[in-house]
DNA sequence: GTCTATAGAAAGATAGAC
DNA sequence: GTCTATCTTTCTATAGAC
């Protein structure tokens, strides 16, 4: 009954990341002003500042929660145990972790650039961390005998890159499903890296 | 000896554009501003509006210039008569053109939002053209029975991704050559498709 | 062909009323 | 917690002198 209006700090705060989300994808973060934002959202310019303290905090805020989120989620997810069926779950969770997440993947992928100094080290150091996990993965195929990688480095960020170029063309009413995508990927980067 | 001061626009004019390609890619289009540009080349920046009649047209010439060498440059490339050949073709070629001219490369991927929707138009029906290229090479390899490729379609996205991707890591500097990346990169592609 | 000067709009951010 | 009002800066683009 109380606070039907006013106190809505736990409603508002949401509303105003999931608008720069949408935004900055769409337009850039440049491009994209503060009072922009504030329409979106429903309430004036000013007001944004009691959600965020700057432009830059806002944008830094995005793309650590979405970077947090990548991690936790490969980290909750089922592997298996042999280099193949590891990297069938790779390719697969990536594909299908971007495709739910159009917004912040573009963000994370073409706003580095307008980061400060300092916060671009943190989320480079995330993504780091996140292409680590792949590597091993192919480390770990050489080892066994079942993959043949000439630079586990370079095979690393030629299949993220296959991978991630999904997100450029997939249609949800497309041709194709994204289970069928999944296949299709999977298969290739299979054959990219096995001996 | 006439002509020392005045008359230069046949300098100034590359000049602008020159800046303009590498503060585009450096802080993005829409952080950029036309004194930023000005003060690289040394004129005030009302004099730009002498070379372009606006900060829109400057950025849709930076980019139809480059995708019309891009297509240009393939033209003139030697491919050979096999499948095979042209694919290795295609890879080295796409991966060299790509590290020759990063500025540009980075631009033409980042800044295709910043276009008006009509230059938007003309800029993609470019980039498609350049697509079928690759898409001609999987369907021949396909009809000679020499690769198997579930999807062309979805198998030229995915070569071009990877290959573009190398634009994002390699430094002229750094542990690999250019033609060592070219032989990797072009061994996973052919992997990747071969029968 | 370049300059200064400036119009006119819009940006990020803050102050203080309610 | 949100508002209006506003400070200060910066932007694209133009006008007119030289």
């Amino acid at each position: 009954m109380a606070r039907k209006r006013g106190s809505h700090s736990d409603i508002t705060g949401p509303k105003v990341r999931t608008a720069a989300l949408r935004l900055f994808a769409r337009h850039g973060f440049a491009a994209v002003s503060m009072r922009q934002i504030a329409g979106e959202v429903g309430v004036q310019a000013g007001a944004l500042y009691l959600y965020t303290p700057d432009k830059q905090t806002l944008l830094f805020d995005l793309m650590k929660e979405h970077m947090d989120e990548l991690l936790s989620a490969w980290d909750h997810t089922e592997k298996g145990r042999t280099p193949f069926s590891q990297l069938e779950a790779f390719s697969r969770f990536h594909i299908r972790f971007n495709l739910e997440r159009p917004e912040a993947i573009f963000i994370a992928y073409m706003e580095l650039r307008n980061l400060s100094s300092e916060n671009f080290g943190k989320i480079e150091k995330l993504r780091k961390e996140y292409e680590d996990k792949l590597e091993e993965i192919l480390c770990f195929g050489q080892t066994t005998g079942d993959f043949l990688v000439p630079d586990t480095k370079l095979a690393t960020m030629a299949v993220i890159a296959m991978l991630t170029g999904v997100n450029t063309w997939f249609r949800q009413e497309g041709r194709l499903s994204r289970e069928r995508v999944e296949e299709i990927y999977w298969d290739m980067v299979r054959r990219s890296v096995a001996k």
